[in-house]
DNA sequence: TGGTATATTAAACGCGTGTTTAAAACAAGG
DNA sequence: CCTTGTTTTAAACACGCGTTTAATATACCA
């Protein structure tokens, strides 16, 4: 039936973004689920079948496309500024969207970066570079070094994805206390804007492509 | 015996390291230690003993000790800006300094960031809070607004601890292949300085402390 | 209503894990 | 040489894992 296969995909996809995909159990997520471990092989064949159909679902889904759709918000804006503006503030709230209070996209990515799955290079060639090659494009736009143009994507890159790659046991250190669960996240990437702004001298004012 | 304790740490540091508390199994650990697998529990008890055993060396010995006196080197400046500069090279070097190939602060510090151990207590209160502390200690002197201290905190933080957050098999997108591997994490944290001095209105001109 | 394909179940399988055991090897002093 | 204490070993233990099985329940059409 649908609703049972929506069930496990639903556990599976907080859990798996939770703890990875050695660390989750089956028999965890059936649990979760409410359904009998049988199912996950009888709807996927297998633990790794799972969790390769969560891994598409966040693409054609949910907080997948937020981050993929990022170009087309950029090419909308009118000027430079605006364009990055835009793809700061969308890869940052992209990363921060949650789904039933989990951020899934930030979660998978956090476990392939540190402990790469069979499916790692589904997600570096479908998703991470992709977004990373849109970044790179506009700030090649505003700096001419190309190594220069490198840092810059790294320095974005690392600011906005930080708090994406932290377990939540850490948020106490790693953001301050008394700020906000909404408003700090915002807040870094206007930072981040404020400083390519004042950081680069970028000459393409005006109408992106 | 002394060799074969020092064998079986030796090993598990890398290994823990490299993969972390529970993707690493005992057995895995005493066949690159060429030791048998009794000797694990016979020598530290258990598994978690020895990995508790790895984390307490990484303090007073190895790279751990390059992170925690980077106080030392900045207090040793003669303005703001050399003891920035200090603290920025200390960090980025002390992160990506190796021990048999293995970068074992990075490694551990990646672990506990993605999948909190039960030392995870340990590391953040001696280790991750001081070194931030250190931090936000030289940016007050140059940064008025309390938020805006943390931000820049969080920026430098992230920056420069990025590579040693990511995978191995992930340099290849989050560094430049034809960058030489030392070269390119001092340009890292020559860029971020560059990006400290310009964007910060530093007051603090001479002699710290 | 009966028959057939689908959906779900409880139970088991084989394997790898951390840990323990009891015996063997070894070192060293009386 | 024998004894005592330490170190090392091979084998086993109990348990949890992913997966499979074979039986049962359910849905649906003729």
């Amino acid at each position: 039936m649908d609703a049972t296969k929506d069930s496990i995909m639903a556990a599976a996809m907080r859990l798996f973004a939770e703890k990875g995909l050695k660390l989750v159990t089956v028999r965890e997520i059936c649990t979760a689920a409410k359904v009998n471990v049988a199912l996950v092989n009888y709807y996927f064949r297998n633990k790794n079948g799972l969790y390769q159909a969560c891994v598409e679902r966040l693409f054609h889904e949910n907080t997948g496309d937020e981050l993929c759709t990022i170009d087309a918000t950029v090419s909308d804006a009118r000027s430079w500024r605006a364009a990055m503006r835009n793809w700061i503030f969308g890869f940052s709230r992209g990363l921060r969207s949650t789904k039933g209070g989990t951020a899934l996209a930030a979660g998978f990515f956090r476990q392939e970066v540190v402990h790469p799955s069979p499916m790692c290079d589904l997600v570096r060639e479908r998703y991470v570079i992709p977004v990373r090659n849109g970044l790179l494009r506009l700030i090649a736009m505003a700096v001419e070094d190309v190594h220069e143009q490198r840092r810059w994507v790294e320095s974005i890159w690392a600011q906005l994805s930080s708090y994406a790659l932290v377990d939540a046991s850490w948020h106490s250190v790693f953001r301050p206390v008394e700020a906000a669960v909404d408003g700090w996240g915002d807040s870094i990437a206007d930072f981040v804007y404020r400083q390519v702004l004042s950081g680069m001298k970028y000459r393409a004012k005006r109408r992106v492509r």
